[in-house]
DNA sequence: ACTATATTTCGAAACATGTCGAATTATGAA
DNA sequence: TTCATAATTCGACATGTTTCGAAATATAGT
């Protein structure tokens, strides 16, 4: 997990999913934040494929989830994740 | 700092410095677990030199602190540190 | 069936990292 | 001062990672 952290874009992308909302909107707690692939990327001068790249890494390393709906692949993280890693730092 | 804690060793490294107690022993709070360089590189098969390498990148990263005592130089980690990191998955 | 859009797979090149051994510095003790 | 131990620096080599473009696949709409 922290090895698929230490890429920056690739944290950009988790933090992107991960801080749940964007400043100044409503969040609910337990609807985890979905973008797709193609939004994610905005931010970040990648092509498609790294950025494709690195979020296959982030799945694999069981950060985010992705599944097809339709045209686009949806992403988002876990909150079961963030604890997760959360414990392993204050130690367990 | 995650990209600190990409290595397999340097987490090794890490963990036990941050997980204060070894099994079974007393911890107090406030003090942070000292372990100078050779014994924490026991566990692991690497060179001196590749765990000097390692110890350096950790601090580096602000992951650990360094200080000569006499012939050896001990290491710790900060509680706050454990505490930024933590902070940073949980959204701030 | 065809087209446009979204995403992935597959090389290949550039770049970064992990590792070691040999040589070097730091320190306390004889 | 000389010695032994602890740790670091340096240079070299092997291995991994990041990145891209071109080609392939997936899907919805025409």
């Amino acid at each position: 997990m922290f090895q698929a952290l230490a890429n920056p874009h690739r944290l950009a992308l988790f933090h992107r999913l991960s801080s749940c909302c964007t400043p100044g909107t409503a969040c609910s707690q337990d609807d985890a934040l979905r973008q797709h692939v193609g939004e994610l990327g905005e931010g970040l001068a990648i092509a498609p494929s790294t950025l494709s790249h690195h979020l296959k890494e982030l799945n694999r390393a069981g950060l985010i989830q992705m599944q097809r709906r339709g045209k686009h692949v949806e992403c988002w993280v876990e909150q079961a994740t963030l604890d997760e890693l959360a414990a392993f730092l204050l130690g367990k």
